[in-house]
DNA sequence: CGGTATATTGATGAGGGTCAAATCCTGTGG
DNA sequence: CCACAGGATTTGACCCTCATCAATATACCG
């Protein structure tokens, strides 16, 4: 367990989105025991059938929570960004029903489940906010639900682009507007429940709509504003309550 | 706060489905503070924008989970039937984001979120139980995404009707096999992410195969061991380690 | 550079939506 | 006990969104 290092600050920087965290709890999170891992695209953070005794979080890169039908498709429950926390509350005492999968190399904190059970006891604030962090995970996978069952697919694609704005944003990790989307469309499709052909469409749609525009992987909302309004996309289930407000 | 009588061990039975509990676990969890109350079919448990301070345990009937997208269509997140335990752990800092509607006549115990954090705290075994019920609950929610993201019609149709079963058995409200469906096709088709024309027709396509067979709201499965192989039902996620075996 | 993964585009078709009419239930009041 | 009203279910006809299949084209990477 490395307890020299300061990768939990960005645990510390994250959980402070849910709650003022002072000093002691900053310091009482960054020196949670911990093992850093580097993965590589592709392979497994949790597989089915798992019985993880850790909670990560990530440190860089991009991971996908998905699950199998019996036909072989594949349904991404969530995208995972650098400063989630995945699977904080899973202290399943039975195993994992899905997989947890890098997309892209990540690197990854291990926390032991036990250490963030005791911080959560000594340090109430600190179990709250990752309470909070757990809440909001899954507040997004019922607003992924909605979109999937309910929204056609131009709608469903431009609340995904919408959502990965704000919360890439948040993490500091591009601009609302600008930014990288590091996913192949195959697994936006699998995100979306549609196909990566239809996904390209959607993406061809909107950008000659003027609503986006693309360059290989980068990404432009030309007006944010508009794209809400075609995504049905309301920003409140993120609880980032500084992106309430919609406007360009 | 009635305390004088037996709700509650409805309760007692659920969580010790999770964990074995004792006497003295009982007798906590069913001299817990509540309140009873009976609502109609169509009202609210929780609407969107409520601020909900307890947790509420369905004594009896039936209600639905739901959002709502901007083009007025609506997806059932979750259906609940009774011993279910709604939002026990929803002590959300902020509001709901989503609504719980009473699909029948329903009796509910209101427990404040307080009395039962104090429980867990007091009773840790009372505290992982409650815990699991929610962890089967998320389960339950993301195999429900995949059905409906990633399953055809007749598939997902399939899967309800077998989850439904082993629910409603496990909860003493009807043999797997043999139970009241008590949904309208529409509720129905908002949980699949279906019309109600065309959840008709898979439920008529399934009695046509031999599946099941129906008098007006009354199922009877006559091959749940066929029916889960249609439905991809692997009945796993429900963590009700007595119907692993799906065998007829 | 060459090879592989990814993205685009087109043609075709199926699964499920929509609309509308008919039938069946259920509950209510006479 | 029957008549009736309202909702729920069924059925049919038609059509649209998105899937499928296939051929290029483009980007990425050693």
């Amino acid at each position: 367990m490395h307890r020299q290092d300061q990768s939990l600050s960005l645990l510390a920087d994250k959980l402070g989105l849910w709650l003022p965290l002072d000093g002691d709890h900053r310091a009482a999170i960054v020196s949670l025991p911990h093992v850093v891992r580097t993965l590589r695209a592709g392979e497994f953070i949790v597989r089915e059938e798992d019985r993880p005794r850790h909670s990560c979080l990530l440190l860089s890169g991009f991971a996908a929570r998905h699950k199998l039908a019996g036909n072989g498709a594949r349904q991404i429950l969530a995208l995972h960004i650098a400063s989630d926390l995945i699977d904080m509350h899973q202290a399943m005492p039975t195993r994992a029903d899905h997989n947890i999968q890098a997309l892209s190399t990540v690197t990854l904190a291990y926390v032991p489940l036990d250490a963030i059970r005791d911080l959560g006891a000594r340090q109430p604030a600190v179990g709250e906010a990752m309470w909070f962090e757990t809440l909001v995970e899954a507040a997004t996978l019922r607003e992924w639900m909605l979109n999937i069952g309910r929204r056609d697919a131009r709608t469903r694609t431009a609340h995904l682009l919408c959502e990965m704005g704000v919360r890439l944003h948040a993490a500091g990790l591009g601009e609302r507007d600008q930014f990288t989307l590091p996913f192949t469309q195959e697994q936006m499709a699998d995100a979306l429940a549609l196909t990566n052909v239809h996904v390209s469409r959607m993406l061809a749609l909107l950008a000659a709509e003027g609503l986006i525009e693309r360059h290989n992987r980068h990404l432009t909302i030309l007006d944010f504003a508009r794209l809400a309004t075609v995504g049905d996309f309301d920003p409140r289930y993120l609880h980032l309550e500084r992106y309430g407000e919609v406007a360009g």
